[in-house]
DNA sequence: TTCAGAGTGAACCATGTGGTTCAGTATATT
DNA sequence: AATATACTGAACCACATGGTTCACTCTGAA
């Protein structure tokens, strides 16, 4: 669960706020490329890889139409991601909450 | 919501399985540097870097122990991620059911 | 007081990333 | 048919990343 490329990509992929914009205005429906490029405020170019980036992990689906490249939201629906963090907020509550938790506070108080 | 520095460093953090493995190894309970690098199969100052960058998110806290430094899970609890993931899981269930799912499955057929 | 062990810091290396420009191809429009 | 538009591909650039080695400091133990 934890050794998987998808999950790098996946995880890589968000890392970006150009990418987590161009997730945020496909939400409002699709977009060519251009579209995606003249807010980002970077070339069509620079989109374009952009926009390969987040096909790559399936978060975006793109198709050619015409001379124009239509992006719209992939169904890849971060279920994979979801469920790392998930598990992981757990293991996080559990240790925070459990009974190691006075001990953890103790020494742990710095941040 | 989007631009964040935090929410950056965060997600490229988490696109790291030698990172998320320590994690996973914390969860277990403290562990110093050394026996992070160990099962990791890198070098002492290599997984030195990798705690560097949880900390500096805030997934994870140090504490120099004598000679050691003893590494935990942060207070840090993937909050920010998982907000932004539940948001645009919603978003995505949203647009897959709502009322413009129709339009969308009608031109979005290719995948 | 030595000496081994744990970690740090600097330097280095190969590769990846986010961006550019420029030249090309394919498609609309006139 | 000519031209403008939308994208693509290759080359390039600066910088970040994941890793190393080597020399060093600090601390615990004999």
């Amino acid at each position: 669960m934890v050794h998987s490329e998808l999950l790098d990509s996946t995880f890589a992929a968000l890392a970006d706020s150009t990418r987590r914009d161009v997730l945020a205005r496909l939400g409002a429906g699709p977009a060519t490329v251009s579209e995606l490029a003249e807010p980002a405020g970077i070339t069509v170019t620079g989109m374009a890889k952009h926009v390969r980036v987040l096909e790559e992990v399936g978060l975006v689906t793109t198709e050619k139409v015409g001379r124009t490249r239509q992006c719209r939201l992939g169904t890849e629906r971060l279920d994979d991601a979801m469920l790392w963090l998930n598990f992981y907020q757990r293991l996080w509550d559990r240790r925070l909450d459990g009974l190691d938790a006075y001990f953890t506070l103790q020494k742990g108080q710095d941040q």
